[in-house]
DNA sequence: CGGAGATACGAACGGTCGTGCTATACAGGA
DNA sequence: TCCTGTATAGCACGACCGTTCGTATCTCCG
């Protein structure tokens, strides 16, 4: 690997941590360049733009997300002990075990809902594969004979990540020791009422 | 009333439509001044910094909220009634119905998780009361007789405010027109496992 | 209707933002 | 080890940020 990716690599990681505390537009490149200890133009030289440099923290961040969240979850037994990992896991990223912030998706989304442009297109496309995956691994619950036949897999996949932003409004916001626990209440009242 | 208070309210209309759209940070001085064809300074003399400005947007917004979503739900009879109302307000303010740019207080939320200070102070004070009410509002339903004497009020109150938060996210940045329908469903099958 | 106080404006401030341009230092294959 | 291209730094830019201050204009009570 070239140095160049490899200062790339380390930026994007310091980038993907500061962006999970203070949102995408948080993230300024000056504040970028002295935590990377870089100057401003010999970091913006690896990016064309701010714009693109979004969109690789975007990226880059996905990716994390894949490898500690989505494959340990493929890599358990189908149906419902794979959705259980797969709470499990997503919990976590919420919780900041991975980026301190928390899910940089969530603060990335608030800020972006109402801007059009490229960034939100690549975090829309995201988060709708994520919300394809959940739906794919609920359904093989059901073909497992976990959950009903009836059993609507979109409104599972919505009611999880209800699950999930509401702990993070308790948790991270109001500071709520209690809301993990609820957390793993409401989904197991999930998987209660699609069995 | 003063002409300065009108100018005010009027700004204080104006800023909370905006950062219901772009957020608190997004939501400038020039651009404000500009929607309201002030100039900047004239603008700022109404408040002492951005920060009590920020403050004041909050404290507007929370009053608008009380105004169209907690009032009319407690006009409605006690327990499952004024909860299902509290629900359907809610609702609506979430769907941008008072702010077109969607619910203020969960874009507050996602900018100011991890930045302290006494913006972030005022915005969780009035989110406890928020999840206060809705404890107190489903607690009128036990005594009712109208759910379960074991129901937890806070859990209730935690995923209530996860069925919302799913619904933006789904509704207002993928854009998906099923978002209400699961919505009402998961709001459903809340009251039904709390009877 | 006059005058005092409330309200708004214009211009300017130091800072920081994203972004170019040019020059230098370095890396790594020959 | 040298040479070439990659990687980084320095500096400057225009734009906009929040904020201050002195001045002008409007409001509204007596």
């Amino acid at each position: 690997m070239r140095k160049g990716e490899t200062t790339k690599l380390a930026i994007l990681d310091e980038a993907s941590e500061i962006a999970s505390a203070v949102g995408l537009h948080g993230l300024t490149i000056g504040t970028l360049a002295a935590k990377t200890e870089l100057s401003k133009s010999g970091l913006f030289a690896h990016f064309q733009s701010k714009e693109s440099l979004q969109i690789e923290v975007l990226r880059h961040a996905r990716n994390r997300f894949v490898d500690v969240v989505i494959r340990p979850a493929l890599a358990t037994p189908r149906g419902e002990p794979r959705v259980r990992e797969l709470f499990e896991g997503w919990l976590g990223w919420f919780r900041g075990d991975i980026l301190s912030g928390g899910c940089l998706f969530t603060a990335a989304a608030a800020e972006l809902d109402d801007q059009p442009g490229p960034v939100r297109e690549f975090l829309v496309s995201d988060e709708r594969d994520l919300t394809d995956t959940v739906v794919q691994i609920f359904r093989t619950g059901i073909s497992e004979g976990h959950f009903r036949q009836e059993a609507d897999p979109y409104q599972f996949a919505q009611d999880v990540l209800g699950v999930l932003l509401a702990y993070t409004h308790t948790y991270r916001l109001l500071k709520d020791p209690g809301a993990e626990d609820r957390a793993r209440r409401a989904f197991e009242a999930l998987l209660t009422a699609a069995r």
